[in-house]
DNA sequence: TCCCAAATCTGAAACGTTACAGGTACGCTA
DNA sequence: TAGCGTACCTGTAACGTTTCAGATTTGGGA
């Protein structure tokens, strides 16, 4: 046994973690003189800085060498003793994993990552445009939160809406710099989904497909939303209604909407009033000008169904500016992912989509996909909530 | 030379790239029969897959063995041909850029962070609450602009605000795990800022310090916004005035919006009302509820400065549940960082705060301080640039 | 007493890259 | 023709990890 003080950079709060002196001395092949001048004539004794020597210059970490020789053991002792294999006497491994934790031992990521090919991150792939209400944000801090007890990092990939929404996904796989990814804007038949499927890597997406394809998914039920919303706006006597649809119809959740739409405006023997020219993806200032044309005219709804918490605040200007109120001559149901929106118009009805909570599904998902669970098992649905203010 | 279509699995379209006969020949100590037949040859030669082949299994990547392989030299010329080392013939240069190219080559990152400790990687290291309104969001697509023209990687770290700051840095530090970090929040005194000077690991951050220490910062200049925002509000007549403060005075720009704030006042002879209870990290709701208490009372200010969108949209409904009109009896200035705020009251006036060219600017002054540039050629200011609506 | 199996532990090799310390070939000078 | 410098290229080792194929020890049975 040797004294707790005889490391010089790196200690043990229990000195007998350390190998026998004997074990350590055999392997050093130095003399009997304690750890201290063991490691000193170990630095001597070579040339360069013996890195399989307890000490470590400044700004250098531990690694499995360092605790293999504090501990008097093969580093592929060590390294098995770390993830509790089999083969590993217990008592051996406890010790090991002490010596671990006490000198702040953490793997060399590029070492596994070369060895093995994990890379341990997860990346997420998303387009730079939509996201004026911190929809970006959330999902990410939702994906962190999962992330954070892991070993993984979270990547984050933007593309913009001009470029192709596979090239990011190729890079990825081509360089094999994730081990999962996680990306959003599904499309009914989705290339990316194919791709990645074809490739065997794992993904989870926000949003669904059509395509045949059982694939990790979280998705809020817009459906569910349309039909509820129209629902509402029915109870409050209102009769010609509107929506203003998700992005281009090559989106899935596009589809989702029109057929909760028109099953409420069928159900409740409503008519549906077109919002042409503008969209969720439309730019703010052209929906609230657009909206002003249509509500200033002579076929327009008395209530408006939007998706997106950004557009609602340009379709009220757009209302307020053609002289209608919110409430009286209209009545507005909003998706919104963050709390804004009834703090400006308490009278707006709003359905609550928690990106967060998508993010952490999305990650558990794509975590729980390269542990190997069935794909079947990683998709779900969240479902809206109504939280009519005031 | 070789036949084009003597390469199995990588082609390059000028066989001529390729390595002479006799030297590939002489490498591979095989008989002479072609580069397929010698390929294959290799391959039956050994008794596991022969790696250092051109031939590549499934889902393989081409290495710098690959290259090597193919143009007849050996993987360190190839390495050094691929960086444009000086000491190597410009012809083979050619060549070998040529076939990488061609064959699709990307360094195996893993392979130079471990040689080098190089991880290509920037985090951007921000707290989870605070974005409302894409402020998040703009930041990362920022970064992102700049990094994806270079071989960087961005990964984001979200902490709470309840936990340490220091955390995640240190984390980063100690395992190593990025090149270089951007960080908000910036406090006059800021620990992260002394940690990470002293380990000498290169960082930018998205507002200024003032502990004597020179390192790359970017920042909008609040100083400014708040003195213009309050001259505006005098030109309006308006001589009440109150601000919806900065987070906490521990963050600096707290103290910058303070002080133009002051200066405008004085200089304007106006008088400052105070705003107690509620700062910009303040839920929405009660700035809202206390607004509207506020604004019901007798000493209500009639020039109001919000330093953040989102807050802002919460005054508002706080002034006009007490039944206030903003531009009638109240004018309000606010800083927004998206273009929300002017298509719903298009009374207020906005400065605004372009947090994609923070995150450009970030990027870029990061990518410039580990190339090695000064830190005081690294900070940078953006100005309010007033755009008052209608 | 000897041998065998189980229980533990081990060194060497490999992942892809770069740095180090040469090596070879060529042309020029003496 | 020898000697030498230059231009160009090369093999080996190392980064930290895991896997492979043993090696060593221990205890028990014959």
């Amino acid at each position: 046994m040797l004294a707790g003080d005889s490391c010089i950079v790196l200690t043990v709060k229990d000195p007998y973690l350390l190998g026998s002196f004997e074990t350590i001395q055999k392997r050093a092949t130095l003399s009997k003189d304690g750890l201290s001048q063991l490691i000193m004539k170990a630095k001597e004794g070579n040339q360069r800085p013996p890195r399989d020597v307890a000490e470590l210059a400044e700004g250098e970490r531990p690694t499995l060498k360092t605790i293999a020789f504090m501990a008097g053991l093969g580093v592929t002792t060590v390294s098995r003793a770390l993830k509790d294999a089999p083969e590993i006497g217990q008592a051996t491994k406890n010790r090991v994993q002490l010596i671990a934790k006490q000198i702040g031992y953490r793997p060399n990521r590029a070492g596994v990552r070369l060895r093995t090919g994990k890379t341990n991150v997860i990346s997420l792939v998303l387009n730079a445009q939509s996201s004026i209400m911190g929809l970006t944000s959330n999902m990410v801090y939702g994906i962190s939160e999962i992330l954070s007890q892991t070993p993984y990092h979270l990547t984050v990939t933007p593309y913009s809406l001009e470029n192709d929404p596979m090239q990011p996904i190729r890079y990825i796989v081509e360089t094999g710099s994730a081990d999962g990814i996680i990306m959003s804007r599904t499309e009914p038949d989705d290339a990316r989904v194919r791709y990645l499927t074809e490739h065997g890597i794992p993904f989870a997406t926000h949003g669904r497909t059509e395509m045949g394809i059982e694939h990790p998914f979280h998705d809020f039920d817009n459906e569910a939303f349309a039909y509820l919303s129209v629902k509402s706006l029915l109870a409050k006597g209102r009769r010609k209604i509107a929506m203003l649809a998700g992005p281009t119809p090559a989106v899935t959740y596009h589809r989702h909407l029109d057929r909760g739409f028109s099953r409420a405006i069928e159900e409740g023997a409503a008519s549906a009033v077109a919002f042409s020219g503008i969209d969720v993806d439309t730019s703010l200032g052209r929906i609230r000008d657009r909206m002003e044309e249509i509500m200033s005219g002579s076929n327009r709804p008395d209530g408006i169904v939007c998706c997106s918490g950004g557009a609602a605040i340009a379709l009220v200007a757009g209302i307020e500016a053609a002289g209608l109120k919110i409430g009286e001559d209209v009545d507005l149901v909003s998706k919104q992912s963050t709390d804004v929106l009834q703090w400006f118009r308490p009278q707006i009805i709003v359905f609550n989509e928690d990106v967060r909570h998508a993010g952490r599904e999305l990650a558990r998902a794509v975590l729980r996909r390269i542990a190997g669970v069935d794909a079947r098992e990683l998709q779900s649905l969240s479902y809206p909530d109504e939280h009519e203010l005031r």
